[in-house]
DNA sequence: GTCGCTGCAAAGTCTTTGCAGAGAG
DNA sequence: CTCTCTGCAAAGACTTTGCAGCGAC
């Protein structure tokens, strides 16, 4: 279900674009974490994407550093947004895919995205009342998927 | 609009409970976090819960491990949730008031809470059709609140 | 009295920062 | 060439743990 609206080279043209407008640099260790995150199908952990930019490409030696630094300014141009849950600590994915919110297995860690239409006109509604200005919103569902609920029933 | 349905008296009496059922004894410290929880209308983090604790009880010297220690028993226990949102760590909140969701400010931080029947409803229907097990949730919308907007509209 | 609890300080995590050399523009 | 990036290691922030004395039951 991801990246419906979105290939790897308008991605890689909006990121080299901000990097430009930011008199940044496009570098190879900036590609790799961008070129990672899209391809994982899964919210990453900093350590987790490090691990895997290791495995792939030992050439580089990319430091964690770095992946610490890119992930800030992916976020911070809204290209990435994070999730954090309970002591599981903070998890990336990147943002440019349609708006979603999200189920979250804690027996297995595994996330399931969705959207619902009626929900979001609901947050709508609720912040208008309120006189609220809404910028964004996350929501996140915890429980037992369908695979472990077979194992530990 | 907090504790409507919840008196202190009736929290103590719980939490002794929840003591003597697993052989935990029932201390000063104790007493005296979950009181400053109950009576902040607030989300606290470990280290504002342990300032204020040491404000209102200096003769205690409470120290912050025992602060963390009764926040990690507490959430076991569920008589607190925890709320953890980008970099500004986590917070803490009774959990045996009315189940809500969270409005949270960007500008001045300040958190809203609110309920709606209807996105409750929506969600069981999104996780029944999944065959989750839903367990529990959490929805957090970020924003400006009324009063910021009026100083930087 | 017993056994859990507490404060303190030390040890862990996870994340950020300083720096000198490497590399993009 | 300039000025940003990077890896490394050291420093920070936040949280947990070990221990000896204290206190609830």
């Amino acid at each position: 279900m991801n990246h419906r609206t979105l290939d790897y080279d308008k991605l890689l043209v909006d990121f080299k674009q901000l990097l430009k407008n930011n008199g940044l640099k496009f570098t190879i260790q900036r590609e790799v974490i961008l070129e990672m995150l899209y391809n994982c199908n899964e919210h990453l952990t900093p350590e987790a994407l490090h691990h895997r930019i290791q495995e792939k490409h030992p050439e580089l030696k990319t430091g964690i550093a770095t992946v610490y630094r890119t992930l800030t300014l992916l976020e911070e141009s809204e290209m990435v947004t994070s999730l954090s849950f309970g002591a599981q600590g903070k998890k990336y994915e990147l943002g440019a895919k349609d708006h979603h919110d999200h189920i979250i297995c804690t027996q297995c860690g595994s996330i399931t995205e969705f959207v619902d239409e009626q929900i979001e006109q609901q947050q709508h509604k609720i912040t208008q009342a309120l006189g609220f200005l809404m910028k964004e919103h996350s929501m996140q569902i915890y429980g037992i998927c369908h695979s472990c609920q077979k194992i530990t029933p």
